[in-house]
RNA sequence: GCCGGGGUGGCGGAAUUGGUAGACGCGCCGGAUUCAAAAUCCGGUUUCUUCGGAAGUGCGAGUUCGAUUCUCGCCCUCGGCACCA
C-alpha cells in the first residue's frame, strides 16, 4: 500500500478490474430478491453537468448499497439521443446530427466510467439507434389497428421562415426564436395518442405509488383534472342547431345570464356571417399566440352574436357572446355563465353590463356576501330558483341534474383537463412515423416485415423545415396496400416516445424478436427510480402511460413502471440554477481531474439531502478530499503498525474499549438507517467522519486495542464503500482481505456493544437545561429523581420553591418543574 | 390567484416519534511543525454578558412540564400549475 493517497492511479486501477471481473453483469436468478434502480437517462448534450453527477451517484450509492443487502442488482444507463439540439449543433457545425450525437455519446460515456459508476454497460442503450425505435414504430401500429391512435388537424406555433412547428417556448415575444418573424397560429394535420382513454386509471392508480413523493402525485393529479359535472343543450333560437355546455355547478342553473362560446365554435362562425363585428373579432382571436400564458393575461373580451339561446327551465331568451376565454379545446367549448357564482363570468358581466342574478347564498347567514363586489364561488342554499329553494348546492346539483335528464336534455359526465398527447413534429431528428398516405388507400401503417422505417443519417440540414421532405428516395413508396406510388409521413415523433418505454428495453436490450421479453417482467417495475422534478408531469405521466399501453399489448403483467421515485433537487451555485447561461457552472471534469472520482461523488453526496437543492461551495470540495486523505493515512499506519492483533471479546474491554466499540456499532445502526430507509446519505457521511474522528483519538496501547481499531476501520471502509467505492476497494485489500469489496455482505451491527452500563441524563428545572448527571442504564425512576435533586446546581435553581412535578424520560432527561 | 416545498451561526447544513439547538464539513481565530510557505496536527468558534448568567431556530399568538418540531394568523422565498367552465 502506498502512503499517500493516490485517487486517479487506484481509480483507473480499480475500475479495469470490475470490468475485467465483470462485477456489475446483471443476470436473471429467480433465487435471489431482485432490484432494480435506474437514473433518468440522459440527452448527450456533449458533456456531463453536475446535476448528471448527482443523479447517477445518488443511484449508484443505492444500488451498492442494495448489492451489499444481497439483492440482485440491475443498474443500466442509456441515451436520450434523439432531440433538437443536435440539429441545432448540425446548423452551427455543419456536421450531421447522427454524428455530433454518436460522438457525444462516447465522450459522455468515458466521463461515466471515469466516475465508477455500476453499470452493467452490457445493457447500454441508444434511442436513435433502428433495433431501438423500431419497437416503438411497431408498438405505434398496433396502437393504431386498435384506434388507440388518429390524426386531427390541431393549432400550433408556426415560423412562416423556416417552415416548422416551434415549441411555445421557443416563441419569443410572439416571433420566432432563429427566424425573428412573428409566428402565426396555423392548423396543422398531426398524430395523437388517446392518453385520455387511461386518464381514470392513470388518475386512480396514483392513489397506490406510496413510494413516490406527494408533489409529484399533486401535480399529475392536477395535470389529470377530473370533474364531475353536467353536460346538456341549449336549443337556439331561429332553428339553428342546439348549443351543448359542460359545467359543473349544475346547482346555479338558475342563475344563468348569458352564454358564452369559443371563437372556434360552429355557431360563431355562423354568426360571423351575418355579423361583421363577430366576424372581426373571430379574425383578432386568431392572431393571437398559443403560449397559455399570454392568453391567461389578456383581458377578458368578448362580443354579442346576436344570436339567443332558451334557457332550459324557463325559456328565458340568454344572449350568445363569443368570448376569448372561453377554450375549444374543454369541454364543449361552450360555457354557461353565472356572473353570480363563478369570477371570470362576473368579470365578463361588470365588463359588458350583463345581469348578475344570486341564486346561491352562504349557509351561515352572517356570512358576508355581495355579489357586486365579485362573484360568490362558494357552495351554499339556494334562492331564486324556483322549485329548489331551501336546497344546499350539494341537493341542488343532484336534483336540478336529474331535471334536464328526464328532459333528455343531457347528463351528468366527467371531464378530464388532460389531452390527447399530439406526438407529431415536423423535425428530422427524431423516429420517423411508421405511416405511407395513398391517394387511394388513405393513412396505411407501415408492415411489421418493412419495419423499421429507417431515418437516413447522412443529411444536411439547412434549418427551414425538415430534409426529410426533400429526399424522395425516402419520400417515395409504393402503397403497402395497393402498391401504387404513394408518399411517406416525413413527420417525427416526439421525443417523450422514446424515454417513456427505455426503462423496459434494457431488461432485453438484445431481443431481436420483439419489444420485450420475460424477462421485462424478471426486473420490472422498477424499483427505484431517480431523476430531476422538472420531470414530475411530461414524462413520468407519458411513461405511465405507455407501460399500460404495453401491458395492455400483453407484453409486460404489471400495472406502473415505478415503484418509488426519489426527485433530486437543483443543484445552485451562488443561488440560482447552475446553467451556461448564466456563466455558474461548474465542469465535473475538471474536478475529477484535480481530486479524483471518489472526493467528487463524496462531496455531492456530503452537501445537502439528495432531495433538496445543493449549493456548491469550491472549498467544500477541499473538505472531502481532505477526508479521504485522512481515511486514508490512517488506515496505512494502522496496517504498518507492528502492533499484534487480539480478538475482541466484548465482556472482558476495558471501559476506553467499550465505548469506542459502542460508537462503532451505534454508527453502523445509524448509517444502516440513513442509507437504507432514509435516504440520507449527507448524515450517514457524517457519522462516519465523527467515528473516523473518535478512532483516531484513541492512544493505540495494546492488541485489544489494536483489535478495536480494525473493527471501526472496516466498518468504515464498508459503510463508505456505496458512496466512494474506488478507495474503499483497495482499502479493504489493504486491511488484509482477498475477496473484492463488492462481494461483501452490508455490516450488521453488535447488540451487546450498543449496551452501555451508565447513561447521560439532562436534568432540565421548568424545561431549561441546568445539569446532566451519569446513572446506571437500568436506574429506577426514584433513583434518577433522587440524583438529579442532589445536584448543587439544581438546588440553587429550585432556590427553596416547592417542586411540583418531576418527570422522567427514560434514557433522555429529568425535568423539575417547581 | 391556486397547490406544494422552505426560512436555524459568517457559509452548506444537522436535530428521524414534542425531549441536550447548532452534529458533520467549510471559513475564520489561536497554537504546534517549518529558515519560510504549502501540507499536516492540536485547540477555539450562535449572540450578549456585570462571567453568576441571559437570550436565541422569519414575525406574532396559542397548546404543553418541555416547541426548530404541533395549532392559528402574518411576512419573505423557491418550485409547479394557471381563464379547465
Amino acid at each position: 500500500m502506498e502512503e499517500n493517497y493516490q485517487p486517479h492511479e487506484i481509480e483507473a486501477e480499480v475500475q479495469l478490474r470490475w470490468k475485467q471481473s465483470t462485477t456489475f453483469k446483471a443476470t436473471e436468478d429467480d433465487s435471489r430478491e431482485k432490484f432494480y434502480c435506474l437514473s433518468m437517462f440522459p440527452y448527450p448534450s456533449g458533456r456531463l453537468h453536475m446535476g448528471h453527477v448527482r443523479n447517477y451517484t445518488i443511484g449508484d450509492v443505492i444500488s451498492r448499497y442494495q448489492r451489499m443487502q444481497g439483492k440482485n442488482v440491475l443498474q443500466p444507463m442509456g441515451w436520450d439521443a434523439f432531440g433538437l439540439p443536435a440539429e441545432n449543433a448540425a446548423l452551427k457545425n455543419k456536421v450531421p446530427p447522427a454524428k455530433w450525437t454518436y460522438e457525444n455519446i462516447d465522450y459522455m460515456r468515458g466521463q461515466l466510467q471515469r466516475l465508477g459508476f455500476a453499470y452493467d454497460w452490457d445493457r447500454e442503450l441508444a434511442t436513435c439507434a433502428p433495433e431501438y425505435y423500431r419497437w416503438e414504430q411497431w408498438l405505434f401500429t398496433h396502437l393504431y389497428e386498435k384506434g388507440l391512435v388518429y390524426k386531427k388537424k390541431s393549432i400550433v406555433n408556426w415560423d412562416p421562415v423556416d417552415q416548422t412547428v416551434l415549441a411555445n417556448e421557443q416563441v419569443i415575444d410572439g416571433c420566432g426564436w432563429r427566424s425573428g418573424v412573428p409566428v402565426e397560429r396555423r392548423e396543422i394535420s398531426q398524430w395523437f395518442l388517446k392518453i385520455t382513454q387511461y386518464a381514470d386509471e392513470l388518475l386512480e392508480c396514483l392513489q397506490t405509488l406510496e413510494g413516490w413523493p406527494e408533489q409529484v402525485r399533486v401535480m399529475q393529479q392536477n395535470w389529470i383534472g377530473r370533474s364531475e359535472g353536467l353536460q346538456f343543450s341549449f336549443d337556439v333560437e331561429g332553428g339553428l342547431p342546439c348549443m351543448e355546455v359542460y359545467t359543473t355547478r349544475p346547482d346555479t342553473l338558475m342563475g344563468v345570464s348569458y352564454v358564452a362560446i369559443a371563437p372556434e365554435h360552429e355557431l360563431a362562425a355562423i354568426a360571423a356571417e351575418t355579423n361583421q363585428s363577430a366576424a372581426s373579432f373571430i379574425e383578432k382571436c386568431k392572431q393571437r399566440k398559443v403560449a397559455e400564458a399570454e392568453i391567461n393575461t389578456a383581458e377578458k373580451e368578448g362580443v354579442a352574436t346576436g344570436l339567443f339561446a332558451l334557457h332550459p327551465i324557463t325559456g328565458e331568451k340568454l344572449p350568445i357572446w363569443i368570448a376569448n376565454f372561453v377554450l375549444i379545446e374543454y369541454g364543449t367549448g361552450a360555457v354557461m355563465s353565472v356572473p353570480a357564482h363563478d369570477q371570470r363570468d362576473w368579470e365578463f358581466a361588470t365588463k359588458y353590463q350583463l345581469p348578475i342574478r344570486q341564486v346561491v347564498f352562504p349557509k351561515d347567514e352572517s356570512q358576508q356576501c355581495d355579489v357586486s363586489q365579485q362573484a360568490f364561488t362558494e357552495k351554499g342554499v339556494l334562492k331564486n330558483s324556483a322549485q329548489w329553494d331551501g336546497l344546499t348546492s350539494e341537493q341542488a346539483f343532484i336534483a336540478i341534474s336529474e331535471n334536464i335528464e328526464t328532459q333528455q336534455r343531457g347528463q351528468r359526465s366527467v371531464n378530464f383537463r388532460l389531452r390527447d398527447w399530439g406526438i407529431s413534429r415536423q423535425r428530422y431528428w427524431g423516429c420517423p412515423i411508421p405511416i405511407i398516405y395513398c391517394e387511394d388507400c388513405g393513412a396505411v401503417p407501415v408492415p411489421e416485415s418493412d419495419l423499421p422505417v429507417c431515418l437516413p443519417e447522412d443529411v444536411e440540414v439547412t434549418g427551414a423545415g425538415s430534409p426529410l421532405a426533400s429526399m424522395t428516395e425516402f419520400v417515395d413508396v409504393p402503397c403497402p396496400k395497393c402498391g401504387r406510388p404513394a408518399k411517406r409521413e416525413t413527420d417525427t415523433f416526439d421525443t417523450f416516445f422514446e424515454s417513456s418505454w427505455y426503462y423496459a428495453r434494457y431488461c432485453c436490450v438484445d431481443q431481436q424478436e420483439g419489444m420485450l421479453d420475460e424477462r421485462a417482467n424478471y426486473w420490472l417495475p422498477v424499483d427505484q427510480y431517480i431523476g430531476g422534478i422538472e420531470h414530475a408531469v411530461l414524462h413520468l405521466l407519458y411513461a405511465r402511460f405507455f407501460h399500460k399501453l404495453m401491458r395492455d399489448e400483453g407484453l409486460i403483467t404489471s400495472d406502473e413502471p415505478f415503484t418509488n421515485l426519489l426527485t433530486q433537487g437543483m443543484v445552485l451555485k451562488d443561488g440560482t440554477k447552475m446553467s451556461k447561461s448564466k456563466g455558474n457552472t461548474v465542469d465535473p471534469e475538471q474536478l475529477i481531474e484535480k481530486f479524483g472520482a471518489d472526493t467528487v461523488r463524496l462531496f455531492t453526496m456530503f452537501a445537502s439531502p439528495p432531495d433538496h437543492s445543493l449549493e456548491w461551495v469550491d472549498t467544500g470540495v477541499d473538505g472531502s478530499a481532505r477526508f479521504l486523505k485522512k481515511l486514508w493515512r490512517f488506515v496505512y499506519s494502522h496496517c504498518e503498525s507492528s502492533q499484534s492483533l487480539a480478538g475482541i471479546n466484548h465482556q472482558d474491554l476495558n471501559t476506553e474499549q467499550k465505548a469506542l466499540r459502542h460508537k462503532i456499532h451505534t454508527t453502523l445502526k445509524k448509517v444502516s438507517d440513513d442509507i437504507g430507509r432514509r435516504y440520507t446519505f449527507d448524515t450517514a457521511i457524517a457519522a462516519n467522519m465523527e467515528l473516523l474522528n473518535e478512532l483516531s483519538a484513541l492512544k493505540e496501547q495494546s492488541a485489544v486495542d489494536h483489535a478495536v481499531i480494525r473493527e471501526g476501520l472496516e466498518a468504515v471502509v464498508l459503510m463508505l464503500s456505496p458512496i466512494v467505492p474506488h478507495i474503499c476497494f483497495v482499502l479493504w485489500e489493504a486491511l488484509g482481505h482477498t475477496t473484492e469489496i463488492e462481494s461483501e455482505s452490508w455490516p450488521q451491527y453488535d447488540e451487546q456493544a450498543l449496551v452501555q452500563e451508565n447513561i447521560e441524563l439532562m436534568v432540565q428545572v421548568n424545561g431549561k437545561l441546568r445539569d446532566k448527571i451519569t446513572v446506571q442504564a437500568n436506574a429506577e425512576d426514584e433513583v434518577i429523581k433522587t440524583t438529579a435533586l442532589n445536584s448543587e446546581k439544581i438546588q440553587n435553581h429550585i432556590n427553596g420553591k416547592p417542586v411540583k412535578k418531576i418527570i422522567v424520560v427514560k434514557g433522555r432527561l429529568v425535568n423539575i418543574v417547581v
